[in-house]
DNA sequence: CAGTAGCACTTAAAGATTGGGAGTGCTAGA
DNA sequence: TCTAGCACTCCCAATCTTTAAGTGCTACTG
């Protein structure tokens, strides 16, 4: 356990290099711990032997650790209470009811990211786990229908199917009957093996034309997007802090946001809201994660903030905490 | 028109730069020609002063100009045959019929912009001039239900619709034939209004939680997207371009690529390919933008290739074309 | 007169040099 | 336990130097 005077230098450092992105020196710190400069460098030199804080060359002022953050994180900081223009902004986005749930999601999170400058990301749930709940068909013409599938998450899918040849409705009808008795409750990933194995048998004694409407649904589940929905807004707005400032690292972060297997690595699966800083997260060691899951109606999604290391820890939480609670009303 | 010599070096000057994206030097252009660097040093300064070619600075090589890259494009560049690498790739797309056709799109300008190395961008049909051509329902709970809507141009919308109360099937259904008969043929931006002035007065009379159920409605209609459906590949390709090399221009681009709005510019309402060079295209002044658009079952769309001033124009505008024509069948 | 050879000149890009400035660690003294 | 002082370290930005690539011009040639 620190004393209470390491924890106040180790308090300044962190906020000012978050604030500022440059070492900070022993001399800056004089007025705050009311000492003098020399006595700071000692304290400052104990901490880097605790691995709160480091130097980036021999004769630099000091920079937070990733432990040093960390500490910071789990025993200095206390949430910031929303600012009354953070709120404003978020509350123009939850006082409007005609807006669809996902997109409010998404909206205040744009507005987080405009806000903090960092980047926000909305992982939708991932369907893997989604069962099929039901499946609707709606003709379209005579080889063409329009195929609904609808998940116990609430995910809704379509898919347009054409048909080699014309099929008639009362055939369709009877294929969609059969399929929803047997598929429902199938979880996705599962369903083209059962297709395969129940279903098929089933329409080729009762359907005449079940070649072709087996071939057209088969498709259809088979191309079921097992993906998770990504949004993104503000990859650019981390590209303009010092800490990147080289082409070569700008490159290598527009990659990884460009890349859905990597942005696919922060969704959580954890409850509640987590921070993961630097190596503790899978996508960027330089970076810090915040996120947090959501549950409203059966779905549920990630929404995180991707930013610096030196972020604005206080604050973030407390706009994650925010959106997430209005969200699950 | 330009003296066969002058063709000549001009085609090597751009096909070079395009190559190597370093300023061309007469004594590189010796071979070619099979004269000494003065006599190219002479045919040079004469293209310069018509505007085809630039120096970056006093003693530099020269550099085409946009308008000669115009020249180029217009009169010298003959259209590349499609190399076999390039074909293979794309036909093991083409070769996929279970694939759903705007994933095809989607793939192809994919496999295009990893070829090439340059960003594919895929506009889908903006949905403005869509007309209604049927509205369906899904029942998912008492107070849920998914409506379903379908344009003439194949453009298929849902919607979760959230009732404040419970409503009877029967009254739902009777609302639905009502929107059909109303609304059927009404362009998307429309539907709003007549929904409103035409709709709501007949459900008034005859169904009795008109209100919850108009208001479901409305929702649905009104949020619409009538957006650009917009998918981007390779955007980060372009970052590591020599031109680029400078973190401030790298992010003017990324923000670039992030903007929509921005994005939209490059949809085209032209028929055939075409090719914008630098300041031609409103995107962006240090690039080349090739698009061509497609009909195909009375949708339509962009598909463009966004890349350096220096494009390799023949191989573009090919693989474009026989993307073009393989989405038309 | 088109083409050539030669030369003085220009510029960018890369490397080497320099002079602070900001900061540290350490030692000796209050 | 804290502080003052000092030698030392390292980065950073500015300046200078060098080199390579290329040009324009002029005078010469077949």
């Amino acid at each position: 356990m620190l004393s209470e005077r390491e924890t106040t230098l180790l308090k300044y450092i962190v906020e000012d290099y978050i604030k500022t992105a440059r070492p900070v020196g022993s001399k800056s710190l004089c007025d705050l711990l009311d000492c003098s400069s020399a006595t700071i460098r000692n304290e400052m030199s104990f901490l880097e032997e605790l691995g709160l804080l480091e130097k980036t060359h021999t004769s630099s002022g000091r920079v937070p650790s990733e432990k040093g953050y960390r500490y910071y994180v789990d025993h200095i900081m206390v949430p910031k209470d929303l600012s009354g223009e953070d709120m404003l902004k978020l509350q123009t986005i939850f006082h409007n009811h005609s807006l669809v749930l996902s997109d409010a999601i998404t909206k205040s999170m744009e507005i987080v990211s405009d806000l903090t400058n960092y980047t926000a990301i909305v992982l939708g749930a991932s369907s893997k786990e989604n069962r099929v709940s039901r499946v609707e068909v709606v003709p379209l013409d005579e080889q063409k229908m329009l195929a609904i599938i609808i998940t116990d998450k609430g995910h809704v899918e379509h898919r347009n199917l054409n048909m080699e040849e014309r099929v008639s409705i009362s055939e369709i009808k009877q294929t969609v009957d059969i399929i929803n008795k047997l598929i429902v409750g199938t979880p996705i990933d599962e369903v083209s093996s059962k297709l395969e194995f129940e279903v098929k048998p089933v329409i080729e004694k009762v359907v005449s034309q079940h070649e072709v409407l087996y071939n057209a649904f088969y498709n259809a589940f088979n191309t079921f997007t097992n993906d998770t929905d990504i949004k993104m807004h503000g990859t650019s707005n981390i590209l303009s802090l010092p800490e990147f400032n080289d082409t070569k690292r700008i490159r290598e972060i527009v990659s990884k946001f460009e890349d859905k297997e990597m942005v696919k690595k922060i969704e959580s699966d954890e409850e509640g809201t987590h921070i993961y800083i630097g190596s503790e997260n899978d996508f960027d060691d330089d970076m810090t994660v915040i996120k947090t899951t959501y549950h409203v109606d059966g779905m549920e999604g990630t929404i995180a903030i991707v930013g610096p290391k030196r972020m604005e820890y206080d604050r973030v939480i407390t706009l994650l905490d925010y959106i997430k609670e209005h969200i699950e009303r």
